[in-house]
DNA sequence: AGGCCGATGTCAGTTACTGACATCACTGTA
DNA sequence: TACAGTGATGTCAGTAACTGACATCGGCCT
């Protein structure tokens, strides 16, 4: 007989967005969280840092193959479109999810600190694409401002692919962000 | 007889400045922050939401100028030149206060919280400038990605700007950090 | 003179988060 | 088979951010 039932931070993740959709993250206390995952408090924090970053935990497997795309981009490839195909790598993962991304969103919206702390990933995110960009040898400052402009694309295109009256591909809406960031910063109206 | 010394809120900011630096954001309890500035922990309160936002209280001062300019810009002007004018008036609030802003900043690179708020307070502003445009009756997504794009450009510039080795003007290394953005949204090596 | 106002103080309470130590099924080893 | 070690969890006490309720009292208005 086992002495825990396995996968404890997967049921504290999961009771903590169902608890943050039913009654507001603010409205629950990481007590009612653990009690609900059956363990305690002091569990939850071995498993996350805080009660913020519960929601937070697959920033990793989102990151990891961005990265590697901007990596294994063509060495032809010029640095835009190293991070397009990034962007294309990161839509891949998140296209399945979307029922998923849009409660998850739900309850960020509702949320200062909960976004603080998406902006915070999605910030240290394009610091790991403007790395890769570095890499392949793309000088500062357009290592950073190329990996900018493509997390402010991912960025747009995400918000309107959880938009409830939205039904494109995450991909198409990446593609056709982009085209509109390429147009509006050649001063083209 | 006045019954308190003025300026309380003032007082505050630089009590908490002061000893964020010295020992450290985390190691800087609230109540060591009000007795500095003669008052208590709650009057703390009264005046800053919490113990972050009294690093940002200047925000407001920065994104007044910035949507005004955005606004003023001729009607001729191109989505992506209103918001470098917006920039420009940014640039011209900040260029003043050098000394102070990198201090600041050294104590916010320090400290992730702080990172946190740094970011929602440019992710607003962002916001603030893509609803200026709105009202030049640029359409979306047009109006988020050029906000977007100019707020990676004035954060670039500005992490040049506060960087030691850099002696040369805010606006100027905005200009610089624009043409950059424009070259390399062009797919342009 | 008297009363209202607004900034501050006082105090008690909640909750996020941390450190120290205990528990005990499981695992490997003698 | 006995037994020591490991690792995930529980227990408990403590700190500090933040909040609500109520008291205080100079200054201002009438």
């Amino acid at each position: 007989m086992t002495r825990w039932e396995p996968g404890a931070a997967e049921r504290l993740a999961q009771a903590a967005l169902d608890l943050y959709a039913e009654r507001g993250y603010e409205q629950t206390t990481v007590a009612e969280i653990a009690n609900r995952a059956g363990l305690t408090e002091r569990t939850f924090f071995r498993h996350y840092a805080d009660k913020r970053e519960v929601l937070f935990s697959g920033a990793s497997a989102l990151q990891q193959p961005m990265v590697a795309a901007v990596e294994n981009a063509p060495a032809s490839a010029a640095p835009i479109d190293a991070v397009t195909d990034g962007l294309r790598a990161g839509a891949a993962v998140l296209e399945p999810r979307r029922p998923f991304s849009r409660t998850r969103q739900t309850v960020i919206a509702a949320n200062p600190e909960l976004q603080e702390r998406e902006l915070i990933k999605l910030a240290r995110l394009g610091a790991a694409l403007a790395d890769a960009l570095r890499r392949r040898a793309v000088p500062d400052p357009a290592a950073s401002l190329t990996a900018a402009a493509g997390i402010a694309v991912f960025r747009v295109a995400f918000e309107r692919w959880v938009d409830e009256s939205e039904s494109r591909q995450l991909t198409d809406l990446i593609e056709e962000s982009l085209g509109e960031l390429k147009a509006v910063t050649a001063g083209v109206r």
